[in-house]
DNA sequence: TCAATAGTTCATTATTATCGAACTATTGTA
DNA sequence: TACAATAGTTCGATAATAATGAACTATTGA
C-alpha cells in the first residue's frame, strides 16, 4: 500500500520549496500544472517526454515532500494537484512570481 | 592567482539562481547581503557563526557561480557584491520577492 | 485469471555539503 | 627585508542527497 507523505502547509520552507523548484524538468511540470488548473497525473506531464517513468516518480516525489503538490491516488492513477493555497498562505504571490519566468 | 568565475548575465538561470537559493545558509548570507547594502566580505557572513571557512568559502562559491554575486578582492579581503542588476534584468523583481520571506 | 496501465521501490552511481588541514596572497610591523 | 597576522582558497575525506534503470506492485478491463 502506497502512503504519500504531504507536509504541513506550515512546515512548508523556503529553501525546500526553492530546492524543489530548482530543475528544469520540475519548474516545466509545476508550470504545466498551473496552466492545466493546477492538476494533473504523472504521465501527463508531457514537457518532458524521454524521461524515465521512475525519474518522474521521483521529480513528483521531490515536489510533494516540498509542499508544492497533493498527490491522491485515483483508480490506476495518480491525480496530483498543486497546493497553490497553501504556499500562497505561507509565500504570498511568491510561486506565481518564480512561474512567469519558469515556462520558457 | 585566485580567478573568480562568474557568468554572464545572459547565462543566469532561474533553475540556477533558484538551487543556490535553495539553503538556509546561503538565503541567509543573501539576505544580510541585501541589507547591507548588498555588499559583504566572506568573514562578515555573521548570520553563520560556528561555520568553518572552507564551508563558507564553497557557499559563496555557489552564489558566484550562480550569478548571484559579484566576487573581487580588495586588499586582504573579498568584497562580495550582490548582482541585483543583472539578477533584476533577467528575472525582474524575483529575488526582492524570495527575500522577502528569506529574512526569517 | 491474464494482460495492460500507472507508478513505486530498490540498488547503483553521481552530486553536493561539511569539515579540517595545508596552501596563497596581502598587509602591517620589527 | 623578514615575519607574523589576516582573509580566504584548495585539497582530501566522509556523509548526505539526487538521478537513473531494472524489477516490482496495484488497479482496471477483457
Amino acid at each position: 500500500m502506497v502512503q504519500f507523505v504531504h507536509p504541513f502547509t506550515e512546515d512548508i520552507t523556503l529553501a525546500g520549496l526553492l530546492g524543489a523548484l530548482a530543475d528544469p524538468m520540475r519548474l516545466r511540470i509545476v508550470s504545466s500544472m498551473l496552466q492545466k488548473d493546477g492538476c494533473m497525473s504523472c504521465s501527463e506531464a508531457a514537457p518532458c517526454p524521454n524521461m524515465a517513468k521512475s525519474t518522474l516518480s521521483h521529480h513528483f516525489r521531490i515536489l510533494r515532500e516540498a509542499g508544492i503538490i497533493h498527490t491522491g491516488k485515483v483508480g490506476v492513477e495518480n491525480r496530483n494537484v498543486l497546493r497553490i493555497n497553501d504556499i500562497n498562505s505561507r509565500f504570498p504571490g511568491l510561486l506565481e512570481q518564480i512561474l512567469k519566468f519558469g515556462g520558457n
